[in-house]
DNA sequence: ATCCGCTTTGCAAACGATTGCGTGAACCGT
DNA sequence: ACGGTTCACGCAATCGTTTGCAAAGCGGAT
């Protein structure tokens, strides 16, 4: 394939603001300016020539001249907090894929998106974030360990949603799943696979991830069970592989059933099982978190607790918009349901 | 775990502007603006009453005004052309992760980044955000079938990075591996493993994954053997096992060897094989292209084409930078390269 | 002919920061 | 004591839009 010949500049004379066009048509920069945006208070004729000679140009307005004026910026900030995992390079596929379906959510409204990979260091990085005066609205993909950070916020910042967990009587506005209740899906199937000595492979750092390790320790203790053995792993994808193979060998022969924190970690314990020549789900049964597209295509494929994260995301953008219009929508707490595959 | 209490605002009267801090101070704005700023033109007494007053009230200058006043964005806008596959969200993760380290890269050097995906519908897609006039500088990630339109825009805009293919003579700048190599490396494998009747799994309307066919095609007439069949698929991930599954079915007994375009379509055929009782590599060798940190964890483990998107990230925006800095920096090619596992 | 009202336009003040230029005060040496 | 620097700071213009208000033009009714 080779490249055509560069096209020419269509036009000669460049009009980059709205007074150039104005001088250009001998009209007031004020009547461009309304008939570019349609206003009933320019004649038919008028806007057309002006509209027609914009369209000419190729003339934008500037933008920053007119957030600054209008003081709403039509930007959405979309901002990944990762205060538990400092090495971590937005690789969540799960995150990646919600804030693609944001991504597309909020372009249709006519929003921009802001993206911020943030390691919360100093404990106002939320602060700064919503007091740049560029953002109509902020959302959290995920609550990493920064409940405190964000409640702060979320007292005086409205239009404000996160993804993750809501509790009673929190102040900020969050959409996810009940991940105790998935932990405790997780748990019965593991139980009723047979297992009794219970391994949850994630760290327990995260709010979100916590909640589930918690709902496991409940269906375990419900049903008379040993607690769960919790073994942090990562998911910086270069050491989780090493960190999963440390934590098998290390408690080997002590669980026979694993609820891995999420699908990432499910598919690469399932590998690391594989090196060791053991079999799943015969010797041992997995269930993962999160039901990626890619759970259903793995070998074996993922059984695992699905978080839908297109609703999730409507819901999200739904809220923003709620709270930016001044309703003070609430949070939404979705219920996560097991698709039984074959890893469990 | 229980919310905290509220913490209760710090400060009672909220200075939102540099005029008001001024006024409490009873200095001139200018001052205020310059202490902010370290200028050396204020004494050391009163920046440091400035800041402090400044700290405490959290004072964060608004964006919008200095961007507007100072004519930068400290945006750099990235871009996702979707031309290719109107149905995709987003969700590549070869692409999402190569975001992932252009977000670090861009964040480590103050800059912020707008996340567009676009569905190139217009023609002057990409001229409308780049003379939008509010961002510095435009990263693209993927070409998608959009040569033209960029070649376009490069032909007066300066600082724009693609990633994805470089032809000789060609006007805007890319970075990316050759792909043509890539699918000669990949057909050298499977020759080398006793195919024959070689399929590439993937459309050819994306200028990378067409050189990736031609690559294939390339060596396979090289060795004598015939063409290879292409058949196209999708990245849509509810579409895609429906068309491999197809594909699988349509060209049984008629293909020895698979090339797919990346290695998410692998993963899918490997699992659509062993849907279908068929051995990989025994039956059916494949390599894939990417190599995602998942392909060393799937079982079998993917053989594949290794591109380095941490080193292409950085390419990417080492040439961006040097473009806003006025420096026309050169497409930069890299070579991609054989990696032998399972599957081939 | 006068006046009213309606449409269409221009004028000018914002929005909130940055920055060149001017100026008053302090300070130096002679 | 005085001319000349130097140092800090204030003043005001500027970035490019949007928008309230005033006013001009014009037709029609009285």
């Amino acid at each position: 394939m080779i490249p055509k010949d560069p096209i020419v500049e269509p036009q000669t004379t460049q009009a980059r603001t709205l007074t150039d066009l104005a001088r250009l048509l001998g009209v007031s920069a004020g009547t461009v300016s309304r008939a570019l945006a349609d206003s009933p208070l320019v004649s038919e004729d008028t806007r057309q020539r002006i509209q027609a000679l914009a369209s000419e140009h190729g003339f934008r307005p500037n933008q920053m001249a007119r957030r600054l004026r209008t003081q709403k910026t039509g930007v959405i900030g979309v901002v990944v907090p990762l205060g538990h995992e400092r090495r971590q390079h937005l690789s969540d596929p799960f995150f990646m894929a919600l804030l693609g379906h944001l991504a597309d959510a909020l372009t249709e409204n006519g929003y921009d998106i802001m993206l911020s990979r943030i390691i919360p260091d100093a404990d106002d990085w939320l602060e700064r974030i919503v007091r740049s005066g560029m953002l109509d609205g902020v959302l959290l993909i995920g609550q990493s360990d920064q409940f405190d950070a964000i409640e702060r916020v979320a007292h005086h910042y409205r239009p404000l949603v996160a993804w993750g967990t809501s509790f009673p009587g929190q102040l900020h506005c969050a959409v996810g799943v009940d991940n105790r209740l998935g932990g405790r899906l997780a748990a019965e199937r593991l139980i009723a696979r047979g297992c009794r000595h219970i391994a949850f492979f994630g760290e327990i750092r995260t709010i979100e991830l916590r909640e589930r390790y918690a709902g496991l320790a409940e269906a375990l203790t419900a049903a008379g069970l040993p607690a769960p053995l919790q073994l942090d792993t990562h998911l910086a994808s270069d050491i989780m592989a090493d960190e999963i193979a440390a934590h098998l060998d290390g408690a080997s022969g002590r669980i026979d059933g694993i609820f891995a924190a999420s699908d990432l970690i499910a598919m690469r314990v399932v590998r690391a099982l594989a090196d060791r020549g053991r079999m799943v789900p015969g010797e041992m049964p997995i269930v993962g978190f999160d039901d990626l597209p890619l759970a259903e295509s793995t070998v074996p494929r993922l059984t695992t607790i699905r978080q839908d994260l297109v609703s999730g995301a409507t819901a999200m953008v739904a809220a923003l918009f709620d709270r930016i219009a001044g309703i003070d929508s609430p949070s939404v707490e979705m219920a996560p349901v097991l698709v039984e595959r074959d890893t469990a």
